[in-house]
DNA sequence: ATGTTCATTATTGTACACAATTTAGGTCTG
DNA sequence: CAGACCTAAATTGTGTACAATAATGAACAT
């Protein structure tokens, strides 16, 4: 995939997801093309992909769709995430932990430690958390040894909220999200401690319960809008 | 996608499953039009297709390897099959059953019993009892209710022996497999039990532990050379 | 002799023309 | 008036020429 292919890509991808290409319009080549100044081939390319992220839906010989993400899905994916990340984290730990890997997890809690010590957060603050618990999820998945969990997970990735890395946070209830980011930076606490102690069951059940946080405050209907989220 | 062009996809797909294209061969656009026969469009179609299936790695601008599927991978794959599978059946009975599924279950249930009453099995048996238990786990995964769970397998549908679609059986030892497969039959019932009586954590432990089936016996290192397979 | 640069070659990426297929609409017939 | 069939239009699927890009090898300079 060359340069200009990849940016179709994401662009048509930014559109869908920020509503500008609204769920049940139907996505025909030669007027994206046209849209888009390219020629059909790119766009085929792009919306093979885009479908196969689940962003569109084929249909039979016609084009694609935009899909219509419902509620259900979003919670299901959670869910999905919740059990997968469980088990990330109990096989890191009957995989047994490198020294390296505990002190990249360590790092995430004394960064986070930081950040909320201060009892309030900023924007950038938020982004920078962003970071971290990016870091910490995909050092666990890593450290899991299990090469299908990350597959297995990479349909979430593309869904808004159901995501880590789409930490959704309301810019105009700053104290609230710091409630929310706080407990769970607690969350990552708790997993690590567990971690350590060699208890692999007692990870993947708190792993499982910090996944929630992500929809846990968040009024589901809400969703359907994709309000602002980081990344 | 056209019936010529999914032809193209399932006959380079089985190529490749069955080792006539072997691990970390090239699969260049243009030979590979050559030898089938076709222009490089469909071509590129069913490449990009194969490597979204984990099937093919994509060569940064240099086509694709087939990919060599290692030990862990398969692994864990069946770790990855084994909580998604029960988190479908722990949100099956959470969400409530119907009587129509659990009358699908049972259906299961007794075309499996007669199957094994008569104390050994044939090949068409087995061929019998593959369709059966397919139709047991799209049952459990369809009442869940929770849609983000076929995706999430889909790319273990890929992979060989990683799905219940793809059991592995010796035919040459067609009495150990009936042990085999018997055993897994009884998995079911406890299953259903567990669900009937409304326990999800049972449920989900019993199918979680009903996953590790497909794997146990089997003598991993073998998995490598891809041997008969039942679909 | 070795390292760097340039040209050649192999290969993917893009555009566009043409073929095939499906839907829609209109007309003809019972 | 209704239903079926046929024709036309729209849209995807395929083939192929051409452009862009990256790897390889050769030649030159140090």
């Amino acid at each position: 995939m060359s340069q200009t292919s990849h940016k179709i890509l994401n662009t048509l991808r930014q559109m869908i997801v920020s509503g500008e290409l609204p769920p049940g319009m139907k996505l025909a080549e030669i007027p994206t093309a046209e849209m888009l100044g390219v020629s059909r081939t790119p766009i085929r390319s792009a919306l093979a992909t885009l479908a196969q992220e689940g962003l569109l839906e084929r249909i039979h010989q016609r084009g694609f769709h935009v899909r219509h993400i419902s509620k259900e899905e979003l919670v299901g994916a959670v869910e999905v995430r919740s059990v997968l990340e469980g088990l990330a984290a109990r096989q890191a730990v009957e995989s047994g932990l490198s020294a390296a890997v505990l002190d990249q997890l360590q790092a995430c809690l004394d960064q986070g430690d930081q950040l909320f010590v201060k009892g309030h957060i900023t924007e950038e603050d938020i982004a920078h958390y962003h970071d971290i618990n990016k870091r910490f999820h995909a050092t666990i998945i890593a450290a899991s040894g299990n090469p299908a969990i990350e597959p297995a997970l990479a349909r979430n990735e593309h869904l808004p909220f159901a995501s880590p890395n789409a930490i959704r946070f309301d810019r105009h209830a700053l104290d609230r999200e710091y409630q929310r980011f706080a407990y769970a930076h607690q969350q990552h606490h708790t997993v690590v401690d567990a971690m350590r102690r060699g208890q692999g069951a007692r990870a993947e059940a708190l792993m499982r319960e910090h996944a929630h946080v992500t929809i846990r405050y968040v009024d589901v209907d809400d969703l359907t809008h994709l309000p602002d989220t980081v990344n």
